[in-house]
Parts: C-alpha cells; sequence; structure tokens
DNA sequence: ACATTAAGTGATT
DNA sequence: AATCACTTAATGT
C-alpha cells in the first residue's frame, strides 16, 4: 500500500469510500509546502484542488490598498472552499493562502473533482460539507469583525493560531499580527500588554505563550 | 561599537 | 482605534 493511499484514509478514511480514496490516488499529486509558503496567490488561476493531509492553511483576503485580514485556518482533513468555486466556475481567486505550519497536500485535477460529484455520493457530501463549514467559518470571521471588539478578535486570534500549530507558544511579531487583523503595531502591542497583565498570555521577544486555552 | 529590528509608552485626534 | 513621536531592549554585523 503506498504513503499516499495510508496518509488518505488517515485523514479522508471515514469520509470517502475506498474505490474513491483509490481514485484519489491514481491521479493525486502529493506535494509538501515549508511553513510560510504561499500557495495560492489572488487573481491565480486554479487547476487543481487541494487536500490537505496535515500542516495549517491561513486564507487571507486582500483589499485594494494591499491590507490584508486573515478569514479563517484550514486544517487536516479540509478543502478550500475558495478552489471548489474556482474549479466549477472557471474564475480567479479571490483569496490568498499561506501555509501556517510545514504542510502535506494531494493535488487533485480540477477535471475529476467535477466528474466525481455524480459518481461518488461520499465526495458530494465531502465538497457540500467542505462549503458548510468554510461558510460557518466565514460567518464568524464576519461576527468577530464586526461584533467583537479589538482585544476580544486578538486574544481568539492568538488562541486559533495556538490551536492550528498544536504550540500553546506562537511565533510572530506584533507587527504581524496587526497585518493579519487589520490594525497597527501599536494597538496591538497595547493590547497584548493588557493581555498579559490579565495573566491570559505572556510576552517574549518574537513569541508569546498562550495561557487560557 | 554601531545599525537594525522589535516592542513599550505618552500625547493627540 | 489610529497615528506620531520617541524610548528602550534585543539582536545582528
Amino acid at each position: 500500500m503506498s504513503e499516499i493511499t495510508n496518509k488518505l484514509n488517515a485523514n479522508f478514511g471515514y469520509l470517502l469510500e475506498d474505490e474513491l480514496i483509490t481514485e484519489i490516488q491514481k491521479v493525486g499529486v502529493l506535494k509538501s509546502f515549508k511553513k510560510n509558503q504561499t500557495i495560492i496567490e489572488i487573481d491565480d488561476y486554479i487547476k487543481s484542488m487541494p487536500l490537505l493531509l496535515n500542516g495549517a492553511i491561513k486564507i487571507l483576503r486582500e483589499d485594494q490598498k494591499g491590507d490584508e485580514l486573515v478569514l479563517y485556518y484550514l486544517e487536516k482533513g479540509d478543502t478550500c472552499a475558495m478552489t471548489l468555486s474556482c474549479c466549477l466556475g472557471q474564475t480567479k481567486s479571490k483569496i490568498r493562502a499561506i501555509t501556517e505550519t510545514d504542510v502535506e497536500l494531494i493535488m487533485v485535477p480540477k477535471e475529476k473533482m467535477g466528474a466525481w460529484l455524480g459518481v461518488y455520493k461520499s465526495w458530494q457530501s465531502f465538497i457540500l460539507q467542505s462549503y458548510h463549514n468554510r461558510m460557518d467559518e466565514l460567518l464568524e470571521a464576519v461576527d468577530t469583525i464586526a461584533f467583537l471588539k479589538m482585544d476580544e478578535r486578538l486574544f481568539r486570534y492568538l488562541k486559533d493560531k495556538a490551536m492550528v500549530t498544536h504550540n500553546d507558544v506562537v511565533f510572530t511579531t506584533h507587527q504581524e499580527i496587526s497585518q493579519d487583523l487589520h490594525t497597527s503595531r501599536v494597538v496591538i502591542s497595547r493590547l497584548l500588554k493588557k493581555l498579559e497583565n490579565e495573566q491570559k498570555i505572556q510576552l517574549f521577544r518574537n513569541s508569546i505563550k498562550v495561557l487560557e486555552l
């Protein structure tokens, strides 16, 4: 049994039937990325869809001025909803995807994803379920931006980041956080200081330890 | 020792 | 919450 099949079974085996796993293994290409690599850029044409085997990917939106905003994270067993709509609709990507950790994924040619929809029931539910999950996360992101104050957004951001990296120490700078949350570094520094005083985090240079998970 | 980068802070809008 | 201006601390050369 190939390495790819093992990884597929481990992450998608409970969702997809065996024949489909075999098909994926036949046409899919295993790829790995290092941390902090851009794997999808805004306006890229998508030619294949990724199935995440391990690691985490950060999905960002960018405005006209080039300012970024984190929408959500993808983890193992997930796929990117953007590619789904891109593959079906032949449009360009409206988001950017950057690896948060080292990542392994399988690229499936976009032709297959449409074809399988009619053939495999499990594939259909997987795609719909993914869409639904991403939609939920998107709504959550909107709620967070619209209704939460910056300090709550920040703490949630740190917890999310600690969660997807499986490490309560987040390696980042105040500058990076401010870009992800679309605010200024000074604001982040102040709020982080406040969170530290509330015993929720511990601050270090280039890293932050999240205490309350 | 000097330059660069990260982080802390008061004051102003 | 954003911006400016400035300080302090850590790190690289």
